[in-house]
DNA sequence: TGTACATCAGTGAACGCGCGTTCACTGATGTAC
DNA sequence: TGTACATCAGTGAACGCGCGTTCACTGATGTAC
């Protein structure tokens, strides 16, 4: 069916376009690199898309669900203490912080969405979802408010690690990154 | 003397760049933009900078070292406790939200630079000075581990704020940042 | 003190280039009879 | 089953535009005599 043939060409595009727009930044990425990246030629992308800023809006919110979705996977295969232990351990683990390009987009993208106001209530909503699974992963006393220090304390491990030019000191921020957490 | 004057003129590029990059990210604003920001026509751009990736590399650090310096100011002028108020009172702030052109280039331009290698080293060593003002103004036990955490949960607490549509669970990141920099 | 000259920070027109976007097309696939 | 036609995902040349960069210039300031 041509329909089925033209959505999974669609998701190319959009997986294509989250890991070059992860690796390098949205305004350092042309249509042209993403089609390409995709196995396909620029022109077409607007048979897929109404503009690149409406790709951009529709990667990003998608990029973030997507992880929310393997959060929730991992919160009802596991018990809490295994699923927390899983979901930061990934997150707080140096080859997160070496895959840029398929890292999680608020780490890699969060202030450049930030300033794109249209795409935020998108992202807000998969920011609640992954609070949620925190909750749901910690003990029980103040579960809403260490699930806010967790998910803060993540963010910005991952974000000042990927700046540090020295690999121990990235280490230290990705072990405190894990004591915020709840990580033993 | 002329070599004041030029050095003056330096420091406002420097300065309108620093706010239009913080305000719009790097990749958005053009030499011309930060020129006219700055009260000048665009040619005079490379008298100054042989490039505007060299720029880039200028102002980051720059604005960084400075907001490392304003931190020492504050652990130097007051005690321990007021001074640690003080700084995380305002890194955590609706104000410091609101005013991504002002703020803190880890929370406004963390992932860009992550990604540009070269001026990772000068940012780096800034980041150490915080981390060394934070241990400074903690109580004594874990004070190294805890500097870390800190700094991780206020850049996460802040890139996450900005990121949410709704001003209450902004203000929820922020509360749960000042927890984990160890403010009451 | 006044005049002639040198310097150089800043001007603004011009450049080549790559971007986002458009469009006439092609050729594989699906439908009608 | 075979032929004629319609559809439309994807192609690739072309567009206008704004970017980073260059360069001949201007005019204010500093120096020499």
């Amino acid at each position: 069916m041509t329909g089925e043939r033209k959505a999974g060409t669609r998701e190319r595009i959009l997986a294509a376009a989250g890991e070059l727009f992860g690796g390098h930044g949205i305004d350092a990425v042309g249509v042209d690199a993403i089609m390409h990246h995709a196995g396909l030629t620029h022109g077409g992308f607007y048979s897929h898309f109404a503009s690149k800023e409406a790709l951009v809006a529709e990667v990003s919110a998608a990029a973030l669900a997507r992880s929310a979705a393997r959060w929730e996977r991992i919160c009802q295969e596991a018990d809490p203490a295994t699923a927390l232990a899983r979901i930061v351990g990934s997150y707080l683990d140096p080859a997160h912080i070496a895959a840029a390009e398929s890292g999680c987009v608020l780490t890699t993208l969060g202030p450049e969405i930030a300033r794109r106001r249209d795409t935020r209530p998108q992202i807000t909503a998969s920011i609640r979802r992954m609070l949620d699974v925190l909750e749901r992963c910690l003990p029980r006393r103040h579960r809403r408010q260490r699930a806010l220090e967790a998910l803060s304390g993540m963010v910005g491990a991952v974000v000042l690690a990927r700046l540090c030019d020295d690999s121990q000191l990235a280490a230290e921020f990705l072990a405190a990154g894990r004591k915020v957490a709840g990580l033993t």
